[in-house]
RNA sequence: AGGCGCGUAGCUCAGUGGGAGAGCGCUACAUUGACACUGUAGAGGUCGCCAGUUCAAUCCUGGCCGCGCCUACCA
């Protein structure tokens, strides 16, 4: 027995104020990170946080990616692991810069007016000013993360890791300038990739478009159709089916574009569906990606009637249509056509637009010289380590949806026509050359370079597609690339990635190319998918629809535990998350339920403690309930499965640690019995730890506390003391069997109490005989005080009474007393008919000789223990409402 | 067009080849001993439909019906 040093006696708030507690959490947390030491024997476990943008706000994705992050982190960083969480923004280049640009607007000026550098200046300004908000919302929600280690893409290091990244691929040939159709985007005037292009369906036309024959009669003409009428001035042929019997004759020929004298000629294709529209296709190779594809085949030329203004401009267009948008632009030739009689034809067709993902512009499909980055090479590497399992994915699914893109790339377009971003480093010389930094000095910027001296050399004004920038985050953050870097050395690869299933291709499959073209190595051994927040109504959450929630407000009502709580609770197998404020709340009250039994539990801690072998049952039972509860949190979390954790530990919490535990103990407590204490120390401690990394702030403040009950105020904060290892032999079944009977029993008294009609108060006399009843009456002091009962001598039932059987047992309260038997009548006849049926069926099954037979020997079993049970419980009822009668 | 996911209590969701669970809501009761952000007792479900495999299917297989998402160059 150890007498504790002499300290504070203190209570906890009879309160719990999320507010309060976690504000100076994490003020502590900030002000002390976690900082991941490379220097450290343990193991390392590495997470990078998906870089939020750097003008963002925290939203409920961001929460619930990173509160899973965190809670992988927590569990290993009390495992024993050297854990590095690290931080950090990306530049969002279109986003931002977007947001800068409005606000430019409404001065009356722009980015042209300002010039480059000027407006540069202003970005960064406003990256100052704003770029850390999203970063102290993370801080708010309490995330361990390293953030003496925070990083933004834009950071020097970061930069010089996307030129190397240029460099290295354009003198290895995988990237290239030419000249594509791409994704143009009027509104914030640059090109986009392919993944930045969301497509809509919109309602739309297919116009029915003749195009007269050369040389024959008035009326004979083809017939083309398009949902695009506007762009017939840049047609450069009419394409059919080589296999079309119907067009055969005219292929050779030439028609004439409607509205102009210009004539194009008929060719064949097979890319043409003979069986869509009219059969004939017009071909607009520098409009349409299939056009151009079919133009590259026929070498037709390539002239452009829309611009970069998405209106429409050039020779090929008759003066009356041009400098029109492209939409006011289709009204008016289509009523042109019409005029003219060259309109066949309107039908409804659904269209599928792209749309800009961070405008909503239409985008427009325009030809243009672009940098294009072929990732083939690295896609064959990547998908040999998904297949070799050297990547994980979580749920399982993904992998093969990870596997079909790497296996579909197309050349990613990176450049983008925008200022705010890593500028390409790529000059030209007089002659339009293209001069880009050796690889032996790949910060050399060529004009220093004494080999080009002499001549006049102007640098590619884009800059690069953000993801060119992220793709690179897993290694560029830990120093890459210096190889040499301590970071780099000891936390790379690092181990999970934890992110949303939309961004599987962005950036997942992204860093995966990247990792093994520059690292030679995967850049993560396990990637977790998880679902989206959706809102009370299962859409999408977006800023456009305001049907946003704020974590904020959640925080600052509920506490960012309730926060946290309810986004790991609902994580399960990558399923989206359809918003519940009720989830929130359970969190809430969760955090309430723990802090109040801490509370209670504090009361008594400041005694002698003993921690010998455990004597009483409920003592026993509980430490084999928190081992079985650690195992099943544990293995959960090594599954990734927070959500699974979350529920073990909160049904152990609530439902045998406050329901039972803490009423079992009361007794024992009460006589100060010093190894009560101690269990019930080791068992809130344990409930504590294994909470932590879903509720770290209500954890950390009652850990605290506890320190301070028991004199241990200076020990490290819960975050640094270790996850428990439960004992080979910690699961006690006789204690557990044990202490189901005295539930069972306390149970069946409750019952009673309502049946016969007793006031709740009123504690009832009663007797109990069986097998268990010896058991039972060692722990009489105990059932006692759960069942309120006064007790009985073996003997004392000897008069009528109520009888209920209940597992081993029988329990006879005595008639005298009771006001209404006939509540409990009805309640036993019901139980009876419910024992009938389930015997019923019992011998149904074990009458079935292919069961008998077939299912295993403890199914079997089984069936007849239930058997006898239930027999046993119907004799036992039908006995007790005979004595009443 | 292809791929994936979902359909379980009034609502939001877990879950498993051998008698269906949680939170909230609902009903009744309780309340000066940690807790009304509470406790106790309860009501409530042919586990979307049909077929198959199996001694046994809510769970596995196939089909169907609804809903959602992701890919795709039918203009």
């Amino acid at each position: 027995m150890t007498e504790p040093a002499a300290h504070e006696r203190f209570e906890l708030p009879p309160r719990y104020d999320p507010p309060q507690v976690e504000a100076r959490w994490v003020r502590r947390w900030v002000e002390r990170p976690f900082a991941a030491d490379p220097e450290s024997p343990k193991p390392p476990f590495t997470i990078v946080i998906p870089p939020p943008n750097v003008t963002g706000n925290l939203h409920l994705g961001h929460a619930f990616d990173n509160a899973i992050i965190d809670a992988l982190i927590r569990f290993k960083r009390l495992q024993g692991f050297e854990t590095l969480f690290q931080p950090g923004t990306d530049h969002a280049s279109i986003s931002t810069q977007i947001l800068v640009e409005r606000a430019l607007q409404s001065e009356g000026t722009d980015r042209l007016a300002l010039g480059r550098e000027a407006f540069l200046e202003r970005m960064w300004a406003w990256k100052e000013r704003y770029g850390g908000i999203i970063l102290e919302q993370l801080q708010r929600l309490g995330v361990s993360a390293d953030w003496t280690r925070t990083r933004f893409t834009l950071d020097e290091g970061l930069s010089r890791a996307v030129r190397k990244q240029f460099v290295e691929l354009y003198h290895r040939g995988r990237i290239f300038r030419g000249e594509r159709i791409v994704h143009w985007d009027p509104l914030s005037q640059t090109t986009l990739s392919d993944l930045e292009v969301d497509r809509e369906e919109r309602p739309g036309h297919l116009y029915r478009i003749a195009y007269p024959l050369e040389g024959a009669a008035a009326g004979e003409a083809l017939e083309i159709a398009t949902v695009r009428p506007e762009t017939i001035f840049a047609d450069q042929a009419v394409a059919v089916h080589p296999d079309d019997p119907r067009f055969a004759h005219l292929v050779g020929r030439r028609v004439r574009i409607p509205l102009t004298d210009r004539l194009i000629p008929v060719i064949t294709d097979a890319a043409v569906e003979p069986d869509f529209g009219t059969g004939a296709l017009k071909i607009t190779p520098a409009h349409d990606p299939t056009d151009f594809e079919i133009g590259e085949r026929h070498d037709l030329a390539r002239p452009s009637v829309i611009g970069l203004d998405g209106r429409l401009h050039g020779e090929l267009v008759p003066a009356e249509f041009r400098d029109l948008d492209r939409f006011e632009a289709r009204a008016l030739v289509v009523a042109a056509l019409r005029d003219a009689g060259d309109l066949r034809g309107i039908t409804d067709h659904a269209i599928a637009l792209g749309l800009s993902q961070r405008t909503g512009e239409p985008v427009e499909p325009l030809l243009s010289t672009q940098w294009f980055y072929d990732t083939s090479a690295a896609a064959e590497r990547a998908l040999a380590a998904l297949e070799a399992g050297e990547i994980r994915l979580v749920p399982e699914r993904y992998t093969k949806v990870n596997r079909d893109w790497l296996a579909n790339l197309r050349p990613w377009n990176v450049s983008r026509q925008l200022w705010w971003g890593h500028r390409i480093p790529a000059w030209y010389d007089e002659d339009g050359r293209v001069i880009v930094p050796d690889p032996s000095d790949p910060f050399l910027d060529p004009p220093d370079d004494p080999r080009y001296a002499g001549r006049t050399l102007t640098q590619d004004p884009d800059v690069f597609d953000t993801w060119f920038s992220s793709n690179l985050w897993p290694f560029s953050t830990l120093g890459w690339p210096d190889t040499d870097d301590p970071f780099f050395q000891r936390f790379y690869p690092t181990s999970v990635l934890v992110t949303g299933y939309d961004i599987l291709f962005f950036w997942v499959a992204r860093m995966e190319l990247a990792a093994f073209e520059f690292t030679d190595q995967a850049p993560f051994h396990t990637v977790v998918l998880h679902g989206l927040v959706l809102d009370e109504h299962g859409q999408k959450m977006s800023k456009s629809k305001g049907n946003g929630i704020d974590p904020l407000e959640l925080i600052a009502e509920s506490g960012a535990d309730a926060l946290r709580f309810a986004m790991s609770h609902a994580s399960t197998g990558g399923q989206d998350v359809r918003w519940d404020p009720r989830r929130v709340e359970m969190g809430r009250n969760f955090c309430t339920k723990l802090w109040n039994a801490a509370r209670f539990a504090l009361g008594h801690l400041d005694g002698p403690s003993d921690a010998g072998p455990p004597e009483r049952l409920a003592d026993r039972w509980i430490l084999s309930r928190l081992a079985a509860a650690t195992h099943a949190v544990t293995d959960a979390l090594e599954a990734y499965d927070l959500g699974a954790a979350t529920r073990a530990a909160y049904d152990f919490t609530w439902s045998e640690f406050c329901d039972w535990y803490l009423e079992a103990a009361k007794p024992a407590l009460r006589e100060g019995d010093p190894r009560t204490r101690y269990t019930l120390r080791t068992v809130l401690e344990g409930v504590l730890t294994l909470l932590h990394p879903i509720v770290p702030f209500v954890t950390s403040e009652l850990w605290e506390a506890v320190g301070r009950a028991t004199g241990a105020s200076g020990r490290p904060q819960l975050a640094e003391a270790a996850w428990p290892v439960p004992a080979a032999d910690a699961v006690d079944g006789d204690a557990e069997r044990a202490f189901a009977r005295l539930q069972a029993a306390v149970g069946a008294v409750r019952a009673l109490r309502v049946d016969a009609d007793l006031p709740p108060g009123q504690n009832v006399p009663i007797a109990w005989e069986g097998e268990g009843a010896d058991a039972l009456r060692v722990e009489a002091e105990v059932f006692t005080a759960l069942a309120r009962v006064t007790p009985l001598p073996p003997d004392g039932s000897a008069g009528a009474a109520l009888s209920q059987p209940v597992d081993d047992l029988v329990l006879r309260l005595p008639l005298a007393g009771v006001v209404d038997v006939e509540v409990w009548r009805a309640k036993q006849h019901k139980r009876l008919a419910t024992q009938r049926a389930e015997a019923q069926r019992s011998r149904g099954k074990l009458g079935n000789e292919r069961f008998v037979a077939g299912a295993p020997g403890e199914v079997v079993a089984e069936e007849r223990r239930r058997l006898a049970e239930a027999e046993r419980l119907i004799a036992a009822i039908e006995a007790s409402l005979s004595q009443v009668g």
